[in-house]
RNA sequence: GGGGUAAUAGUGUAGCUUGGCCUAUCAUCUGUGGUUUGGGACCAUAGGACCGCGGUUCAAAUCCGCGUUACCCCGCCA
């Protein structure tokens, strides 16, 4: 049957599994035959090949930009932390111990003290910041960076979604009070969900960590949550209000108005490039990769159609029009000895969103055949109105992409009233809503009987609950997501 | 961290059980020449590989050990 199937030319150069039925090896397929990256020979470390890198580039200018609208100024700390800073706040130590990278050695000697490679950055920043801020003139303190981090835990990863490097922003701020702390949350999330829902077309939900689920050294943290087609839910980006654990333990503090010494307020945040894997798995198809038009800079490919005598008319015509549709960074697939349809399979498992035909038929006519990547559909344009139409089919994709992504999650949202309606819609792999108490040991016990934890408590809840948490006595008070997590 | 599977041209693979006929199969790929082109065209010709280290043996792609990497399941994390 293997050799069957490798007698088929198509193979090598297709997806070759429905995503139904296998999505592991079909996100590997697509993530690999799209070109978006290489493995490399440390394990759980790849290569963002330029295809992917762009991707990471396009939410990184956008994420920034608004960054910085907001008042937020970028900064680079350095990648070691010595051992004892790391040791500084418990708690926060304890959530990444386990999978802290150390560099004990240069050349051949030993180091006095060994190094961290960061997991995260706030143990070496705030002992910055606990010199920087000395007087509530100094306040309020926000600084983001854009860098890489390493968390070397897990023994097998999945590209994007969970590896032992990964790109991310955090943004670590201090404020002098903490209604000014608190009141930065909607700004970040805002942005965050901005660039979800406008550039990535992913749909997530806002709310609060359990308990359990908070991140270490963090007073509460929200999240944007996005359901998998796998039935699992992935945590996007986050906030952490720190409160005062970190001022304390590193002793950043002020003298405020009236000369007295205060402690500050903080807060971190970040999105990662985690959230590609999330485009990848929201959007493509067994026929490749799907990009939304904004996440890439060449947004439509003209692959004309060269009949023997006819090439130079057509082929004219077709630089004519790269030219007009520069603006969407439209590439020109002049390449001869290779048919049409095996370029328009090749742009489809890139991802590209636009392909423009281009034939004699189409010269005659005054058109081109305009074709959606992501639906298949196919438009016939007037030549003239190339650029108008264009960019309209383009921000129509867009909007197409993020409704399907909203419609898709908002379809697999069960709202559950019992164990009962939980147990079916994990079997079904829904995404259950369940009115829960956050307690941390019913969220164990829930872990040990179904493999599940909490998501978040949407901070939008459908409905008032009132009454006891579906799975224990205790009081509950609100509704949260309840799943696998990938 | 635990369990399992695998690694052969750029890519996907055959050969391994039973070591020799492997100067390694097939396809794709790359180069060249020609005919084609509205959904993965074809002919001719040339090119390219046994993951690394060690062992067993007259002889290793094949057997053994170690290492490295990938994939799947479980735990932990963005």
């Amino acid at each position: 049957m293997a050799k069957e199937k490798n007698t088929e030319k198509q193979q090598e150069l297709s997806i070759t599994v429905a995503r139904e039925e296998d999505l592991s090896e079909w996100y590997t397929q697509v993530i690999v035959k799209s070109d978006l990256i290489d493995y490399s020979k440390v394990s759980g470390c790849i290569v963002y090949k330029p295809r992917s890198y762009q991707i990471w580039e396009i939410i990184q200018r956008e994420t920034d930009k608004r960054f910085k609208e907001a008042g937020i100024q970028n900064a680079y700390f350095p990648l070691f932390i010595p051992e004892s800073l790391l040791m500084k706040e418990a708690e926060h130590l304890e959530g990444f111990a386990p999978e802290v990278a150390w560099v004990t050695q240069t050349g051949d000697s030993e180091l006095g003290e060994k190094l961290a490679i960061r997991p995260t950055s706030e143990t070496i920043m705030y002992d910055s910041y606990s010199k920087w801020v000395q007087s509530w003139r100094d306040l309020p303190l926000r600084l983001n960076q854009w860098n890489n981090v390493v968390r070397w835990e897990f023994k097998h990863s999945t590209p994007f979604l969970r590896s032992r490097e990964f790109l991310w922003n955090e943004g670590h701020t201090v404020f002098a009070t903490k209604e000014e702390a608190v009141a930065e949350e909607k700004v970040i999330i805002g942005i965050y969900k901005e660039i979800l829902e406008k550039y990535m077309a992913l749909y997530g939900v806002v709310g609060r960590k359990s308990k359990n689920e908070t991140f270490p050294g963090a007073e509460w943290t929200h999240s944007i949550e996005c359901f998998l087609p796998t039935g699992k839910a992935i945590q996007g980006p986050d906030f952490h209000h720190d409160g005062q654990i970190f001022s304390k333990a590193f002793n950043i503090s002020f003298l405020d108005e009236k000369g007295e010494r205060q402690f500050a307020w903080q807060n971190t945040f970040a999105i990662t490039t985690r959230m590609i894997g999330v485009l990848i798995m929201t959007h493509s198809d067994d026929k490749g990769l799907v990009l939304p038009p904004r996440l890439t800079y060449n947004k439509c490919v003209i692959v004309p159609l060269l009949f023997k005598g006819k090439e130079e008319a057509v082929l004219e015509q077709a630089r004519k029009l790269k030219e007009r549709l520069s603006s969407f960074g439209a590439v020109l697939d002049e390449r001869v000895g290779v048919s049409p349809g095996f370029k328009f399979s090749e742009w489809e498992i890139k991802g590209m969103p636009l392909r423009l035909e281009l034939g004699p038929r189409d010269l005659e006519q005054g058109q081109i055949v305009v074709v959606k990547r992501h639906s298949g559909e196919k438009i016939l344009v007037p030549l003239s109105d190339a650029e108008k139409e264009v960019e309209r089919i383009l921000n129509k994709i867009q909007d197409e992409m993020f409704e399907k992504s909203k419609a898709y999650t908002l379809s697999n949202r069960v709202v559950c009233e019992s164990v009962g309606d939980f147990e079916k819609a994990l079997a079904e792999k829904k995404w259950p809503v369940v009115r829960w108490c956050g307690d941390p040991q019913c969220e164990e016990s829930l872990k040990d009987l179904y493999g599940v934890k909490s998501n978040n408590i949407p901070l939008e809840q459908d409905k008032v609950a009132k009454g006891k948490c579906v799975f224990c006595s205790r009081d509950a008070s609100c509704y949260a997501h309840l799943c696998k997590s990938l």
